[in-house]
DNA sequence: ATGAAAGCGCTAACAA
DNA sequence: TTGTTAGCGCTTTCAT
C-alpha cells in the first residue's frame, strides 16, 4: 500500500547493532556467529520485514536462484503440459529455486541455472539454443537433434505400447490401427517404431495414419475416417485430445466402441475417464515426470548425478470400458 | 559445452576500444554514442556473444524484469489456466519481460515488478499476501478479500449466464438448474446470485447444487444424481469438468441430451466440443484474459493506468448441439 | 561524443 | 566470535 523504503541488510545490521556481515551471516546460519547474537538478528529481522536482493545474491553468488523451463509452444494447453510444469514448480520450490518459463517470444534469455525442457521438438529453435547454451538441460525424453542435454528423463513408451497392442489383441483385435504423432519428439518417433515391430513379431497389418505436432480436431478426425475405410476393429490414438476428437467420427461411422471398436489412447486425461464409454488410455503421470526433471537437474547441479545421467520414469496403463469388452464378430 | 568465461561488460568495452559506459550506450541505443562506434560495439558484442548480466541490471537499477503469476493451486491442470498463463506470458516478452511462477510451497516470494493473480480464491494465503506487498497487483476477476488491486481485468458473466439461462428457456426449458462452484471466488459468487436473480425475475424455480472449488468427479456425480432427483430438463455446470463429468450420470440416468434434458458448462474446453452430443459453453477467452491481465499490469507500472483501474473482457457463448433441439414432453 | 567514478545489496576473503 | 573491505556487472551522474 504505502511507498515503503525496502529493508536492506545495512539498514538491518544498523537497526541490530551488528555489522552487515553478522547479520548476514546469522541470517543464513553460517554458524559464524553466536546463537544470542542470531536469535537478535533474526527478530528485528522479522520485525522489520527484512527479506534479502535476490538480484544482489545472484549477482554476487554468480547464480540465479532461478530454473527455466521451456515447453513445445503448440498443444500447450494440455493437462499434461500443465501437470508437467507444476510438477516442476514443486520440485524447485522444494530446493528454493523459483522457476520462469522461456518462450520464443522474447528476444533473450533469462540467466537461470539450469534448463527444464519438456519434449524438445527437433525443429524448435528455442530448444536448440538452449541446448547449446551454458547451463545445463534436462529434457523430458530424449532430444532428437543433434546436441546431448546434461540429463534425460525417459519412460518406455515401446514397451508400455507394445502392452497395450497386446492388450488389444487379447480383447479380440485383429487389426489395431495407431494414430500417430509425427516424428518430431522422440516420443512420436518410438511409438511408431514401437507399433510398426508389434505389428510385424506379430503378423497384424500395419494401419497408421501420421498427424503433425498441434494438428487440429478436424485433421484428426479426417485421419480417423480414413482408418475406418480400413477396416480396422481397433484404435489407438497418440496426439493428446485425438482420442476424445476421434469420439464422434466413431459414432458416426455407427461403431460400437468397445463392443465392435476398442479404442484407446496414449495420453490420459480427465475428460478420458468421463466419455462414453470410458477410454482405455496410457498415463504418463505427467507430474511426476515433472517433479523428476528437476530433480535430476538440481541433482546435476550440485554434482549428486553426472552428465548425461538418463533415468527412468515409470508409467502406468489406465484399462477402462472402451476395450474392456470382447470384440463381437462384425 | 566447454566451460566459457562469461563476456562481461567489460570485457567487451576492451574488446571493442571503449569504455564501460559508451558500450553500456551503444548497447542500449541511449543516443549518447556516434553511429559509427555504436555499430562497432555491436558488431564485437555479437562476435563476443555478449549478453547482458540480469541480476546486475536489476540491482542497478531496482526493477527486476520480471513478473509473478500466481494461480490457485487446486484444479490448476485445466485447459483454462494453462491458456491463462500463455496469454500472460506472451504479453509480457512483448514488454521483455521475463514469467516466474510463484507457489505457496516456496517459502519466500521472488522479487518481481508486479504481480498477476488468476481468479484468486478469498482463502489463498499466497494470494493476500502478495495483495499487501509492495508490487502492483492485478488480478483476473475480483478479490473477493479485504485488499485491493491495482488493477482488475473481469468479465460480465452474470449476464453471460443470464443470456444462457435465456437460451435454455427458448429451447423449451422450464426447470432449469445450476451445478455451482463454491462462493469462494468472485466468479463463484457471481454466478449464483446472476442465476438466483434470473430466476426471481422469470418465475422459475431454484434448482441449486452447490460445490467447493476443485471438488473430485464424484462429488460432481453425487450433486447431479441430487438434482435429477428434483426433475430438472435443462443442467448448467459451472466448475470446470463438471460438464464432462455430469454426461456419463446423466447417460445412465437414461436422459437423452439436448433432447429430453439440455446441458451447458460454464466453462467451454476442447473436449465439450467434442463430446456426444457437442456441449454448449460459455467461452471464457481465458488466453485474451492473461494477455489482459498482463497488459493492465504494464500499463500501471509505466503510469499509463490508474491505480484502480478495471477493463472488462469480453466471454462469448458457444452454443452446441446439447442445447439445439427443442425439449420433447416428457 | 566519450570517459571516470560512484554505488545498487549482498557475500566471501581477510583481519582482529 | 565479530568487523572491515573488496567487488560481483551494470547504469547513472558528473566531468571533459
Amino acid at each position: 500500500m504505502s511507498k515503503e523504503e525496502p529493508v536492506t541488510l545495512i539498514a538491518l545490521a544498523r537497526a541490530a547493532g551488528v555489522s552487515k556481515t553478522t547479520a548476514s551471516d546469522a541470517l543464513r546460519n553460517s554458524g559464524r556467529v553466536s546463537e544470542r547474537t542470531r536469535q537478535h538478528v533474526v527478530s528485528v529481522a522479522t520485525r522489520l520485514g527484512y527479506s534479502p536482493n535476490p538480484s544482489a545474491r545472484s549477482l554476487r553468488r554468480g547464480n540465479t536462484g532461478t530454473i527455466g523451463l521451456h515447453l513445445p509452444e503448440i498443444l500447450t494447453r494440455s493437462e499434461y503440459y500443465m501437470s508437467f510444469v507444476f510438477g516442476v514448480v514443486d520440485e524447485a520450490a522444494r530446493q528454493d529455486h523459483d522457476v520462469t518459463l522461456i518462450t520464443s517470444r522474447r528476444g533473450t534469455f533469462p540467466r537461470v541455472d539450469g534448463v527444464v525442457l519438456g519434449d524438445p521438438l527437433e525443429a524448435d529453435s528455442v530448444a536448440s539454443s538452449l541446448m547449446t547454451s551454458s547451463a545445463p538441460v534436462v529434457t523430458c525424453e530424449r532430444f532428437t537433434g543433434d546436441s546431448e542435454p546434461a540429463g534425460v528423463v525417459r519412460s518406455d513408451h515401446a514397451a508400455m505400447l507394445a502392452s497395450l497392442l497386446d492388450h488389444l489383441r487379447s480383447a479380440g483385435a485383429r487389426r489395431t490401427a495407431l494414430l500417430a504423432s509425427s516424428v518430431v519428439t522422440d516420443w512420436g518417433a518410438t511409438l511408431q517404431q514401437s507399433y510398426r515391430s508389434w505389428c510385424s513379431a506379430s503378423g497384424a497389418p500395419v494401419l497408421l495414419r501420421d498427424l503433425p505436432f498441434g494438428s487440429p480436431a478436424s485433421a484428426v478426425q479426417d485421419a480417423v475416417r480414413a482408418l475406418l475405410a480400413a477396416d480396422v476393429d481397433a484404435l489407438v490414438c497418440a496426439p493428446d485430445g485425438s482420442a476424445m476428437a476421434a469420439l464422434p467420427v466413431l459414432r458416426a461411422a455407427g461403431r460400437r466402441i468397445g463392443e465392435d471398436l476398442l479404442l484407446a489412447s496414449c495420453v490420459d486425461s480427465t475428460p478420458l475417464g468421463h466419455a462414453d464409454p470410458p477410454v482405455t488410455a496410457i498415463d504418463l503421470r505427467p507430474r511426476e515426470a515433472g517433479t523428476a526433471c528437476a530433480k535430476l537437474l538440481f541433482d546435476i547441479l550440485t554434482g549428486e548425478a553426472e552428465h548425461g545421467t538418463v533415468r527412468e520414469q515409470p508409467i502406468g496403463l489406465v484399462a477402462r470400458a472402451s476395450t474392456s469388452g470382447h470384440l463381437a464378430p462384425r
